[in-house]
Order: structure tokens, then sequence, then C-alpha cells
DNA sequence: CTTTGACTTGACACCGTGTCAATTGACACG
DNA sequence: CGTGTCAATTGACACGGTGTCAAGTCAAAG
């Protein structure tokens, strides 16, 4: 009975997101996914109510399968504000690629559907969470650089790490996660660290 | 005759510009424009032969009123690299604001049309070209952080500056464009710029 | 007076999302 | 055994926005 029903729930919410992580989160269909999932259309729409309740759903069924919390646990154990600030960027640089399919889907049904902005927002408010702690760290240990506001360099490293940016650096220039986790690290170490000399 | 035909084309242009500045790009149709401008929506058709490529028109009407190319002679005359670099992100980042209109229609319109994409593409590759220019300006005077190499200072610095960073820091951060460009300087310079102590 | 060319009006195809109604088939319960 | 329930199916349809097509209007130019 209801057992059934969440087997073919989260058949749905594996089809999607093998279709969105196969097709880089562009043109997949309700449709597409319903024959994927060995189902019609139309039944999709019995466990979601749009295609954005659907993609929401998607993203927090991923982030249980890659347990984020325990990934994020690494940078919270850090002694320090700089190891803090390179333990987050490499967790969430390693993170983006793994989601980039339904964020990337997310991110372009903002355009046409509040929800979904509202919902990708929700997301990049949480992680903007982590990158204050991150500055946070660095503030307390005195090693932020006098220039910045805690304020706002939050601000500006969240927005270095905003998933088009790691987009445009890897399809546009070529780089490999490896790369951009190396130089965004880079980036922010050199933009907010106190010079040491 | 012909001439009508222009006033025309350019009042459709205008109406253009005019609607996605006021709405930042997002939910302007074909028969908006229209009747903005005067005509019927199909008379549109007469003069672009899709939105796209009306809205690759308009950005280039828009650039040709706010000529871009003298304002780009400003970051060339610089006498430093480290000059060069503040220049351009100067003037890079009063352009935007002027653009954003079109420029963001012209970013969504990408999800669902090629032609859209290779357009903005472009006009994206030809702002990474501004910033080789800064830092192999700053890489022939040796003030290049050694660290860095030309290319992935390039990639670096042109992925930094684009729109949607643009975007996230006036929308969701509130900062204004003064204060972009100045922090956007800050990042630039002690990202990419030799320790001088 | 006729031709030409810009523009209008109105109808329609296409696509993808979301809705609705009628039907099928399986399982559970009395 | 029949009956009710519930997931799922099939097929049809509305909506919004782009783009197409055909026929007609109107003014200026020859």
């Amino acid at each position: 009975m209801s057992s059934k029903n969440i087997e073919t729930r989260t058949r749905i919410l594996d089809a999607t997101v093998q279709m969105l992580e196969k097709n880089g989160g562009r043109g997949v269909r309700m449709g597409d996914i319903a024959k994927v999932a060995g189902i019609s259309r139309q039944a999709v729409y019995l466990h979601f109510a749009s295609r954005t309740e659907l993609l929401v759903a998607a993203t927090r069924y991923l982030d249980e399968i890659l347990d984020v919390d325990s990934r994020l646990a690494a940078s919270r154990a850090a002694t320090s504000g700089v190891e803090r600030l390179a333990l987050y960027i490499e967790c969430w640089g390693h993170y983006i690629p793994e989601i980039y399919g339904v964020a990337k889907a997310l991110l372009l049904a903002q355009d046409t559907d509040v929800a979904a902005a509202a919902a990708w927002r929700g997301r990049m408010l949480a992680m903007r969470d982590g990158c204050r702690a991150a500055i946070d760290a660095l503030h307390s240990d005195g090693t932020l650089a006098p220039e910045w506001t805690p304020k706002r360099a939050t601000d500006t490293l969240w927005t270095l790490l905003l998933v088009p940016n790691w987009e445009n650096l890897t399809d546009e220039c070529g780089w490999s996660t490896q790369q951009y986790v190396r130089w965004m690290k880079t980036v922010a170490e050199r933009t907010f660290v106190q010079d040491s000399t």
C-alpha cells in the first residue's frame, strides 16, 4: 500500500537525479522523467504537485544520499580560521559537481517559477552561513585582513563560491575540480587573510 | 520608404531596451515590446526574425549608444599593470548596470535558445580579452604574483567579473555600484598583484 | 491608376506544464 | 464472494508564449 507508494516516489526521485545529472540540468521534461521511472507522466503528478516541487525534493533527496552534514563536520573541526576557510572551500568545491545537474535545473527554473527561486535562494543562504563562519573564524583569530569588515568579506566569499563561477571555470576554462579547489583557496587566502610577513 | 523602415526598427529597439531595463530583463514578451513601440506584434517579426535576434540587436544598439569603445580607451591608456587592472574594473563595473536589463534577458534566453547562448558567449569572450590585457600588463611589469600563470589569472579575473556576481552583490547583498567597483578592485589587487612589501 | 512595400488583423501550429474524468487492476476486509 | 480503496493508466484539454501564414488596408511613388 503506502510502501508501494513510497517506492514509486523514490523511483521518480532516482530517475530525476539520474536524468538531470546526465543532461547537466537542461531540457529534462516531466515526461522524460516518467519514462525513466517506468510510469506515466500523469503519475508523477500524483507524487509531486509541480515540476519545481519535484526539483526541490530531488535536491533534498540527493543531500540525504551525499550526507552533506557529516562532510561539513570536517571544516568545523578546524583549529584556525585559515584552516577552516580552506577546508570549507574544499568541501564545497567537491560538493558542487555532485549536485550540479539538479542545482542547474533549479537555477534555470528560477526564471519562470517564484517557488524555485525561493528554494534556490534558501540553499544559497545556507551556504552563506558556512562562508560567514569561516570569515568569523578568521576575524576572531585576528587574521582577517584589516580592510575587510566580516559582513563585506562574507558577501564577497559567498559570491566567489557561487555555482555559476564553478560553471564558468570548468566549462569555459577547462579547469578540473582539483584546480577549482586549489585556486579558489588561493584567491580566498590572498584576498581575506592578513599578510603574515 | 526605407527610412520609415529604419525608423520603425529603431523604435522597436528603443522599446526593447526600455522594457528590459524597466523589468530587469524578465518577463518581457514580444507583444509587450510591440505595444510600447506602437505597432502590432507581427510587425516586429518583419524586422527581427526571432526574439533572440531582437535581443542581440538590442545589445548592439545599446553598445553603440553607450559608446563602449571610447570608454575602454581610458583603461588602455594606463601606464602600469596595476593601474590598468583598476581602470578596467572601474570601466566594466559601471558598464554592467547600464546593460543589465538586456544582458539578463539574453542570459535567460540561453536556456532555450542556442543562438542566444552563442551571442552571450561571444560578448563574454570579448570581455575576457580585456581581462587578459590587464593581466598581461601586470605580467610584463613583473607585478603578477608568482603563483599565477597569465592564463590562470585571466580565467580567474574573468570569472570574478561575470554578471551573476555583480547581480548577487547588488541584489542579495545590497551593494551599490561604487562598492562593487571598490571591492572588486581590492579582491583583484590582493589576488593578482605581487606583494610590494 | 496601378504598383509597391510597410503594416494590420486574425487564425493557427507547436511545446511543455498542469488539470480533469473515466477506467483498470490489485489488494484488503467483512 | 462481493465491495471498497487506492495507485496508476489513458486520453483529452486549457494555458502561455513564440513563431507562421494569408488576406487585407493604406499611403506614397511611378
